[in-house]
DNA sequence: TTGAAAGCGATACCAG
DNA sequence: CTGGTATCGCTTTCAA
C-alpha cells in the first residue's frame, strides 16, 4: 500500500501552504483560479483522499440534516424515523443534528416542509416525496444548491436527488403473485388494490403482480386495479362493489397500508373466508387479521431498515463526498401467521435498545429482526 | 448537551498528567494501583468517552482480524466473506487488516485455523464454529486472552464469544411450516431433512417447523427428521427410503443446503411432482429447480448480510470497546419463482460494486437485494 | 490572495 | 512510577 497523500504533500509539491491547498480544494473564496486549478490537478495526480478523522477532529462544524416525513398515521413512518435516529446515534462521529419536519397527510404541507428545511440551511435532506411532481421544483433547487436529498420509500424522478431507498416494488408484486398462485392452486380471479395508478410505486407492484401471475399461472385472471385515492371510505365502498360484482373472486392483493377497509368490506359482504388476502406492511390492527387467518400473508416493507439506509447514504455523502449507491433497493420480508410473533417480539425489543460494555456473558438478548 | 470530558479534564481534576491517565485507563504497566483506581473512578464520574477520531489519528496501530470460515463449498461462504470485506472497505477508518483462514470441510481443520489465528496475535476473530464442541476450548482461551470472537451462521454456546450473527432458525422453520400448510391446504404428511439433530441450528428449524405445523395445521403430520450427516450419498439413500416408505408424503422441508440429493432422489422415485419442496439457501444448482417449480420456495439465509453484520459488531467492539448486541438475528428472505430473478440480478450486480463521486444523475444502478 | 500557526484529543516516547 | 511533549492531518483564524 502506497503511503497516502496529505495536504502537506500537495502543498510542498506546489511550493505553497496547506492553507491555500485547503481553500482551493473546498472552493473557498480567496484563491486565484490558477492556483486552484493547479491544486486540484495535483490532488488528483497524487490521489489525495482526506483523512476523515483529522477532519472531524479539527472541525467545529456540525452537520444538520432535515428529515421530512409523514406524521405517524401508521407505525410505518415512526419506524423509518426510528431507523434514522438509531443509525445517527450509532455514528462514531457525533457532530450531527437531525431536525424532523412532518406533514399530516399525503401532499399536504410537504412543499412547505422542504422549503423550511432549505431556508434553515440544512446540509442534507431525507424526504418522503408523497407528491413527487409538486416537490420537483424544490428538489431541483436543492440539488442546484449542492444540498443532497435522499428519497425514502418512493422515488422522485428527474429531481437531481442523491439517492433513493425503497423496497423492490416489482419483486413485491411478483412474490405476492407467486404466493397467490400457490395458495389458489393456479386458478381463480384475483384483484389488486392501490392508491392510484399514477403513483409509480403502486403501479409497479401491480405490474409485477400481473405479469408474474400471467406468466406463471396462465389460468388465473387479474382484474383491473382498484384505486382508493388514499381515502378510507372510497376504499371500503369500492371494495364492497368489487365483491358484489365479482362473486367468483378468490384472492386480493392490497399493495398499500389500506388493508383494513378492504378486510371490513369483505367481512361485511360475507366473503372473508372465501378470499385469500395478501397485504402490505405490518401494524397493530393487522395483527389479529393475520392471527385469524383472514390475511394469509403480508409483505413487510422494513421501514426501520429503510430509515437506517437512507441516513447511511446521506451521511456517507456528507462526510466523504461519495455516494455509495444511487439506489438502495431492499427485498421485502414475508410475514405469515407462523413467523408473525418473531416480528412482533422484535418490535417490542427494539424500543429498548440494549448496549453492553466489555466482553459480555453468554446471554443473547437482541434480535435484529427488522434488519 | 454537556461538553464531553477528555483526558485533560480528568488529569486536571486529579492534578496529574494526561500520560498517566492514559496508562491508567488502558491498564498499561507502570501505574500505582491507587492512582489507577482514582483515575478510573474519575473517568466514570466525568462520563469520559474517548474521542475515536483523535485516537485513530494518533495511533499507528493497525487492527488485524482473522476470518475463519469454510472453503467455498457452495456460494454461501463466498458471500459471507464478500460481506465482510465489503463492510471493511466501507469503513472510514482504514487501519484494518483481514486475514482469511479457511478449512475444507465441516470440523476439519477449524481448530488448527483458530489456533493459527491466535498464534498470529490477531485482535479479533470471526468464525463459523462448525463443531462448537471441539472449538470450545480454543474459544474460551481467546476470550480469556481478551480476543473477541464473533460467530457467524451458528452459535457456539458457553465459549465466552462476543456475539453471534445468524438467521432466526425458529422463524425459518415456522415460516416454512406455514407456507407448507397453505400450499397443501392444511392436509398431508410432510418430512424434514437436516444434517444432525445434534446441531442446534438444525434442530431449532425442525422444532419451529413441527410446532408451527401442529399448532396451525392440526390435520397435518410431520415425520421424524431425516439426518444426512452432511454426506450426499447418505442424503440420497435416506431420501429414497423415505419416498418408498411414505408414498403418502406431500411435502418436504430441507433445512440445509443439501437439497439437490433430495430432489434427485425424488426425481428418481418419480414423486417429484407429488411433493412440495421448501428448501434453504440459494445457489446455482437450485435455480433451475425453482424455475421448474420442483422447489416451491427457498429460504434464503442472507450470507452477505451475515458477513456484514458480523464484521460490524466486531469492529465496533474493537474500536469502541462496546458490543452493540450479543445476538444479531436476521429474518430470512423468501425466494420463489416469482421473485427469483430479482435475487439473481442482485448477485450479478454485487460482484461489481459501483461507487460514484459527487451528486449523481438520475440513474439508479445498484440494488441492495441481499440487504 | 496567500502564509503561518494555533488548536482538536489521544498516543507514545523520552526524561526524570 | 510519573510528567512533559512531539505527533497525527486537517480546519480555522490572524497577519501579511
Amino acid at each position: 500500500m502506497i503511503k497516502k497523500a496529505k495536504l502537506l504533500d500537495i502543498a510542498e509539491a506546489l511550493g505553497i501552504s496547506t492553507g491555500t491547498v485547503h481553500r482551493a480544494l473546498h472552493n473557498h473564496a480567496g484563491v486565484s483560479s490558477v492556483t486552484k486549478a493547479r491544486v486540484q490537478q495535483m490532488a488528483k495526480t497524487l490521489g489525495y483522499r482526506p483523512n476523515l478523522a483529522a477532519r472531524y477532529l479539527s472541525s467545529k462544524r456540525t452537520l444538520r440534516v432535515s428529515v421530512n416525513t409523514l406524521k405517524g398515521t401508521t407505525s410505518f413512518w415512526d419506524e423509518v424515523r426510528a431507523g434514522i435516529s438509531e443509525e445517527a446515534r450509532a455514528l462514531v462521529m457525533e457532530n450531527i443534528e437531525i431536525e424532523y419536519r412532518t406533514y399530516p397527510r399525503l401532499g399536504e404541507g410537504e412543499e412547505e416542509a422542504f422549503e423550511a428545511a432549505l431556508k434553515a440551511g440544512v446540509d442534507g435532506i431525507i424526504t418522503f416525496p408523497s407528491r413527487p411532481q409538486s416537490l420537483q421544483a424544490w428538489m431541483r433547487r436543492a440539488s442546484r444548491g449542492g444540498i443532497p436529498v435522499v428519497c425514502v420509500a418512493t422515488d422522485a424522478p428527474n429531481t437531481g436527488r442523491l439517492a433513493v431507498v425503497s423496497i423492490d416494488t416489482l419483486a413485491s408484486g411478483s412474490l405476492a403473485a407467486d404466493l397467490m398462485g400457490h395458495f389458489l392452486s393456479g386458478e381463480g380471479t384475483v384483484a389488486v388494490t392501490l392508491s392510484s395508478v399514477a403513483i409509480t410505486e403502486h403501479s409497479e407492484k401491480y405490474k409485477g403482480f400481473a405479469s408474474t401471475l400471467s406468466g406463471l399461472y396462465p389460468k388465473m385472471k387479474v382484474l383491473e386495479p382498484l384505486e382508493d385515492h388514499d381515502i378510507e371510505t372510497v376504499c371500503y365502498e369500492k371494495s364492497r362493489e368489487l365483491f358484489k360484482n365479482h362473486p367468483e373472486l378468490a384472492g386480493i392483493y392490497v399493495t398499500t397500508e389500506a388493508s383494513i377497509p378492504v378486510l371490513n368490506a369483505a367481512r361485511d359482504a360475507h366473503v372473508l373466508d372465501k378470499v385469500i388476502f395478501i397485504t402490505t406492511d405490518l401494524f397493530p390492527a393487522l395483527v389479529p387479521e393475520i392471527r385469524s387467518q383472514a390475511v394469509a400473508a403480508t409483505i413487510y416493507q422494513r421501514p426501520r431498515t429503510q430509515g437506517r439506509r437512507a441516513f447511511r447514504v446521506l451521511h456517507e455523502f456528507l462526510v466523504e463526498g461519495e455516494c455509495p449507491s444511487f439506489q438502495v433497493t431492499l427485498a421485502p420480508h414475508l410475514v405469515m401467521r407462523g413467523n408473525l410473533d418473531f416480528f412482533l417480539q422484535r418490535q417490542t425489543l427494539e424500543s429498548t435498545p440494549q448496549r453492553a460494555v466489555g466482553v459480555p456473558s453468554d446471554s443473547p438478548e437482541m434480535i435484529d429482526y427488522f434488519g
